[in-house]
DNA sequence: TTCAGAAGTAAACCGTTGTTTGAAACTAGT
DNA sequence: ACTAGTTTCAAACAACGGTTTACTTCTGAA
């Protein structure tokens, strides 16, 4: 899709139009403007990304490392996905450097829900001594450092080119932020835990977990 | 500067102007064109963000541990400073999504340096049994856990605004991702010299190191 | 068959943006 | 004071992009 290419702002009705086949002007008779338009693309978009095939993550009877492994795996898919196959990654970049007022839905649609589930697993590994900032933060240590090969492609590009995760070969780096993650909340836990007596200052259960919808919805 | 706030394609040169007092026309008539108006400011702005200020992370003597936080908080700075104090940093995030000619160089002489820097500090934290890749690879999970908070602040903001560090108050976020990362690497470090013995195996050392120049030179 | 409303379309409209132009203002050497 | 070269500027130019308009075509119920 070109909003996906270009950006919302860069992209033309009449480029868009061209490729569709179909008159500029039937974009105002349908949609009222261009903006109209990217919203009806971002729920198509929406539509199509239900349901993602991350069962293994998913299945929370599965020990939380192999559940990671999965999930750093899912997003590294997403990550490296072409836009034909997942639109939804470039327009969210662009929507990043310059939101629009869609962004919000994007967010509480996908990013939210997902943002809980992780902070849930993270919550597993962790256990329970961690405050709610303190577990959000490992949560953001985590996609942070897939998200960056996204961000950062054509900056790593120019760095090392062998550095960059292919669409066919990235085991690799699954592993490597897998084992750094895990690693990470391991040390993290057992200096909180030999630290602190097991026994009381577990966190105030009551504490919301992190990424609750907030007070700020559209 | 307005191509920070807006980005290239979106700067116009009569904004540039009206706010630098000047006339549209000299832009054309000193700088060629807008392209050349926009490297001008590049160069400009390099010149400016000259010797950083983070000698403690420079200096070889300090322990790794207390080089690393420095490094961190050094880097958050960064990334949380106003457009004005580092209008590098916003000019490099539309770099990113859509590249333009002058990405290659900004490469060469501020992100090449400093990513060498931080793995050779990576390399003193995992000891000598890894691998160039593999020590390419940590030094992105640290870098990519900062500038998460960069890319991702609107959706941060839209998620919980409290989790968002701010200008005057990130000593919490640069513990969490020292401790994190100092963690992980302790954690890597001890399973990988226990796994192999640690007499052989060092890794080949003849073996260049991470970011080196690459042949794609501009 | 008729015809009212929906859908589609080419052309025009209007604002914006990078660039050019031609003349005026300024500077410095003689 | 004169002049050659440089710098500045307002206006115009040309291209582009979103939107509107006026007209045609299509569709389906009466």
């Amino acid at each position: 899709m070109v909003f996906a290419e270009k950006g919302f702002r860069e992209a033309t009705i009449r480029e868009i139009c061209q490729r569709a086949g179909a008159n500029v002007a039937a974009v105002n008779y349908h949609f009222r403007d261009k903006e109209g338009l990217y919203e009806a693309v971002l729920t198509a978009c929406r539509n199509d990304h239900r349901n993602p095939e991350n069962h293994l993550a998913m299945d929370s009877t599965v020990q939380p490392a192999v559940r990671l492994e999965a999930y750093v795996r899912w997003m590294f898919r997403r990550v490296l996905a072409l836009d034909r196959e997942f639109p939804l990654g470039q327009i969210l970049n662009r929507e990043m450097i310059e939101p629009t007022p869609a962004l919000s839905r994007i967010v509480e649609v996908h990013i939210r829900p997902e943002a809980r589930w992780l902070a849930s697993l993270m919550r597993d590994l962790l256990g329970p001594t961690f405050s709610r900032d303190e577990l959000s933060r490992a949560t953001m240590s985590v996609v942070g450092q897939i998200l960056f090969y996204k961000h950062c492609s054509s900056v790593i590009h120019f760095l090392d080119e062998t550095l960059m995760p292919r669409r066919d070969d990235f085991e690799a780096h699954v592993r490597h932020v897998t084992e750094f993650t895990l690693a990470a909340t391991a040390g993290l836990r057992a200096r909180r835990e030999s630290e602190t007596p097991l026994t009381a200052t577990t966190f105030d259960s009551s504490s919301p977990e992190p990424f609750c919808k907030s007070p700020n919805v559209h």
